[in-house]
RNA sequence: GGCGUCAUAGCCAAGUGGUAAGGCAGAGGUCUGCAAAACCUUUAUUCCCCAGUUCAAAUCUGGGUGACGCCUCCA
């Protein structure tokens, strides 16, 4: 598999440095809000990447942290009137209802930075011993320019970087470029005891910490938006190799934005949408599809438009899926699976994987997941539906949708009540239609699309399914 | 100013040297009591513009035009 790594430019085959394991860190949210569009699209990306590593008949170790500590934690609790754990432990629990509607699977290790302050203390004082870093104040500081490699990530030079840095008020650092690994409280502000008087750590520093405290010193893939390169993934590369001594991580991998009017969305415009909104309004499923349907380090538009096309293509799937179903529960050959279908399933896979082989080249794995559709349509479900063929078809078309982590029942939570109900209405529509009272036919039918139930009639019987 | 990305049908979107995937929407047809679904046919002589390289370019080079991102908290 090869990818493109941000640190290099260029794709470059991907090789772990255990073979067949990959330890995966994957910068994660910070818990003051619900998280917008933008954040669900490196949590789907990434969560294919490593569905398809697994997939590959790999060990990945995926590690996502929650940043927990951070001054608009703070100021959301100091406005709420609770305490900075209230906020945060609701929107992890939040974030977490998000991702599991998303279908993304739970990280291998969800760490939080207040969860490992004697880490982040450790890395700092070495940095300090080390004279990469500096006390002032209660802060402590971290100097890039005693880092000669600094800026290799954003592929910036020092000077640039240096003529866009700021000093805020309250900080008393010795360069603009510096930033805080350790901050020291403000009365009333929530704290941890450390070498430097009470604090808290700075933002740069947890991902350090956690990823070598979970990961080691060496990662294989670090991840994250593109907004993160400069400068978080910058700085965690200068804390992580001055600490350690060694290289941070081998790969790199940054997803592109979501944007609304072409236009970057993120929380300081404003133009966000959130994912529980939109997910009200469409359900999760087509969020998830819309966000792995162009190339991931591409950006994507979010529009109404998009998510409608989204759910249209999702319907063409689910109705694939519950036709094999149906054709199964109602086959009677058991019958074998023709050497050609075995061929063609198998050509099938192999162009699905060269295009997630190709730096995760989702849009052109679903092209050929659409194929694979058109396939069963006319081939297994038409020609050979023998249980065997059937059966087969189902495992490819599960194996592929399962590793995009599409086709999925968001709701499993239907009703009996609801479904007895509807099936006496059915009978009672196939009664008048064997007596050929369409207009009762019909009428029934119409009830049940209130209700919001689609009708189809096959020789086989009458599926139906939700609209 | 520095660094970088992108421009493909009505819409979304692959393809990066060999003659334009796939999805949505539209049109016609098959099937059906009618629908729905499915299937078949159809919808870009052409890939922002101009030059160049080549037997061959959407793909490479140069120059335009337009859009966006990072350089400051952000996925």
């Amino acid at each position: 598999m090869k990818v493109y790594n941000t640190l290099t430019r260029q794709k470059e085959e991907l090789k772990p440095i255990n073979e067949g394991e990959y330890r995966i860190y994957a910068c994660g949210p910070t818990v003051y809000n619900y998280i917008h569009i933008g954040n669900a699209r490196p949590i789907c990306v990434f969560d294919v990447l490593r569905r398809y590593l697994e997939y590959k008949g790999n060990k990945v170790i995926f590690v996502q942290n929650f940043t927990d500590i951070d001054d608009k934690i703070i100021n959301r609790a100091n406005d709420e009137g609770v305490t900075f754990s209230e906020i945060s432990e609701k929107y992890i629990s939040e974030y977490k209802t998000d991702a599991g509607g998303l279908n993304v699977r739970e990280a291998t290790i969800h760490p939080k930075a207040t969860e490992n302050i004697d880490e982040i203390i450790s890395i700092i004082e070495t940095l300090i011993e080390k004279g990469f870093a500096y006390q002032a104040g209660n802060d402590v500081y971290f100097s890039p320019l005693k880092f000669n490699e600094y800026g290799k990530l954003s592929h910036q030079p020092l000077d640039d970087l240096m003529s866009g840095a700021r000093i805020n008020v309250g900080e008393i650092k010795r360069e603009s470029m510096d930033f805080a690994l350790w901050k020291g409280s403000k009365p009333g502000e929530p704290y941890w005891e450390s070498p430097w008087g009470q604090g808290r750590p700075g933002w740069h520093i947890e991902c350090s910490a956690m990823s070598r405290k979970y990961l080691g010193k060496t990662i294989d893939i670090h991840c994250g938006g593109q907004d993160l390169v400069f400068p978080h993934h910058e700085n965690e590369i200068a804390q992580s190799e001055c600490c350690n001594g060694v290289p941070f991580s081998n790969y790199w991998m940054h997803n592109g934005f979501i944007t609304v009017d072409n236009e970057k969305m993120s929380k300081s415009k404003g133009n966000f949408f959130t994912v529980r909104d939109v997910a009200k309004q469409f359900g999760y499923e087509p969020i998830r599809l819309l966000m792995i349907s162009c190339h991931y380090r591409s950006p994507i538009n979010y529009s109404y438009d998009s998510l409608m096309q989204c759910k249209a293509s999702l319907t063409r799937l689910h109705t694939c899926r519950d036709s094999l179903d149906f054709a199964m529960a109602n086959a009677t050959e058991e019958g074998t699976v023709s050497e050609e279908i075995l061929k063609n399933f198998s050509l099938f896979k192999n162009k699905f994987c060269d295009a997630l082989d190709d730096d995760l080249n989702t849009a052109d794995a679903i092209g050929t997941l659409f194929d694979l559709v058109r396939y069963i349509n006319k081939t297994v479900l038409v020609e050979d539906a023998s249980k065997a063929a059937l059966k087969a078809a189902m495992e490819i078309f599960d194996e592929l949708t399962g590793v995009l982590g599409i086709v999925y029942n968001e709701n499993s939570d239907d009703n009996d009540e609801d479904a007895s109900e509807i099936e006496a209405l059915i009978s009672e529509r196939t009664a008048a239609r064997k007596e050929k009272n369409w207009a009762k036919a019909d009428e029934i039918r119409n009830k049940l699309t209130e209700m919001g139930i689609v009708l189809e009639d096959t020789p086989q019987g009458v599926k139906w399914h939700k609209a």
